[in-house]
DNA sequence: TTGCTTGCAAAAATTTTGCATCTAG
DNA sequence: CTAGATGCAAAATTTTTGCAAGCAA
């Protein structure tokens, strides 16, 4: 799972002219570790970073997750919770992936299809631009919430009893 | 042109408990009147609004593209350029489109593909929830700012020459 | 009338920046 | 060494909220 080596990050990171710091090394090897699926917000990442002892101002924690979205080695994924989220991007067929998220409770569902990948790629060359991601974003509403009479009968806050189970530390 | 009558949004508005004001009257005949392929920030929304005479506070416009959104009226989109931007939501066939953007300069193209929307519902089915939107973003880097050299060469504020011809007041 | 809406100002949340200091190459 | 990176605190941006007053149904 180890996509990308502190060296080959130092590659990466040398030929743009920036350098390869302990702190973009750990903050790297967090989405490595991270569960296929989960995604960081910068406050989330900054967490755990704490959690696991490092001393990472939150400055650098933004000014690296936007290098690292910049090279192409992370994602950054609009999930409407009011942040971005960040994920390692994997371009290849066999990773890449997309999202389905309830506007309730943002919950989200991760879908495989090959075919918006080639899309992308199509408009792409179309326009004479050069890819760097590409990702669909389905918004819909949840079951428990429609349940729940959606959307007239449900506060702005609501979310499913069940869903407040979520990431700070989630490793794996 | 006039997808959303007064009415209509009436309508809309009072199945949900929520009435029908002048300011949400104003602010959606502002997304009517805007040509195809636009979308507006809350504070590009609220600087025409004042181009217009129009007294409408901030929050206002804050808490109705969030409420017109929420009804599916509006489609709430994310190119990354540090706050979300709207648009009518046309989920019929014909209108519904998608959207490449430059993470440079942030220009945006449109386009069409009837299988992404296909894509779409075939998950949100399979997910057991209901469709709010359904958009394919493509992130890319465009032609100027490769010659240019980027990634190494191009300071991160850098923008297209000719691109810095935009919105304020962009009501065809 | 009643309860949803508004506008304002204040606060919150998120992200960026200036600068002295540190450090990778 | 030297240009790039960090951490902190301060500032900027974007969005939300409390509340008194206004207005749609």
């Amino acid at each position: 799972m180890n996509l990308y080596s502190a060296n080959s990050l130092k590659v990466e990171l040398n030929q743009r002219g920036c350098r390869l710091t302990p702190q973009r090394e750990t903050i790297l090897s967090v989405f490595q570790n991270l569960r296929q699926g989960n995604h960081l917000s910068a406050e989330e990442l900054y967490n755990i970073l704490h959690n696991q002892r490092e001393k990472i101002g939150l400055s650098t924690v933004y000014r690296t997750l936007h290098l690292l979205a910049r090279i192409g080695i992370l994602r950054e994924l609009e999930l409407a919770e009011g942040h971005k989220h960040y994920e390692l991007n994997l371009p290849d067929m066999h990773h890449h992936h997309h999202h389905l998220v309830c506007i309730q409770c943002h919950k989200t569902f991760e879908f495989s299809d090959e075919s918006i990948l080639k899309i992308g790629k199509k408009q792409v060359e179309k326009a004479g631009v050069e890819l760097l991601d590409c990702q669909l974003t389905v918004r819909a509403v949840c079951l428990e919430a429609l349940r729940e009479g959606w959307p007239s009968m449900v506060p702005s806050n609501w979310s499913c009893p069940r869903s407040h189970s979520e990431m700070e530390d989630e490793i794996s």
